[in-house]
DNA sequence: AACGATTATGCGCGTCCGCGTATATTTACG
DNA sequence: CGTAAATATACGCGGACGCGCATAATCGTT
């Protein structure tokens, strides 16, 4: 019984960060997802934009999921927002699904 | 109490996805990414190349982790490779430190 | 409705992608 | 050790980025 020790709390933190979580499977998916988080810390695109050491345009472009924005400037964005990618497999299981079970 | 009636099967199931998943911050960390799941898989640079339509050589750029990679590149790569990108807020706990909890 | 703030779009420029094609270089294995 | 497979690198081309600069279009408040 792996988890018969385990801190609820943990257990509880690592569920509700998943909450916070966005998928993106595709350009578009990513763009929405930078553009949920800026919005969430009240900053504009200008913001950001000084932040990476980019242009205005240029996040906008990113936003809207552009397919050739560079890999650079999603990786300045995420940092700029503090925030971070992860690669995994693709599940079927979505937030919504898993709340489902509880 | 949320997690009462939940089925640890479904909690491991979500635990072990994490022990997968690749963390990424940098255009390198993205490329050693793609790449560990790739050779995971058993394809080949042209094998994944095939699959989203790209060169051998464009592969092997993006897994050296070449900032101005196209956005539309690495997302092609992950659906060939069945994965998907998780945007979320950056964290210090890794997957060794989660381990160490239990 | 009107205003400022925010975001989307445009132009010309320099740079570099990804392409096909081809070839080094490295890796893996008998 | 030698050979095939796999990966890295090169060249010229067409195209599109991201840049500065500027302006339209849209949003949010009062």
């Amino acid at each position: 019984m792996i988890f018969a020790n385990a801190h609820i709390d943990v257990i509880y933190a690592v569920a509700y960060r998943d909450l916070m979580d966005t998928i993106a499977r595709t350009p578009q998916q990513v763009g929405a997802g930078i553009r949920r988080f800026r919005r969430q810390k009240k900053l504009t695109q200008r913001d950001l934009g000084e932040k990476m050491h980019a242009r205005q345009a240029t996040v906008s472009k990113l936003e809207a999921g552009e397919p050739a924005t560079q890999l650079r400037i999603l990786m300045d964005a995420l940092a700029g927002l503090d925030l971070e990618l992860v690669i995994r497999p693709r599940t079927k299981l979505t937030a919504e699904a898993i709340e489902d079970l509880f």
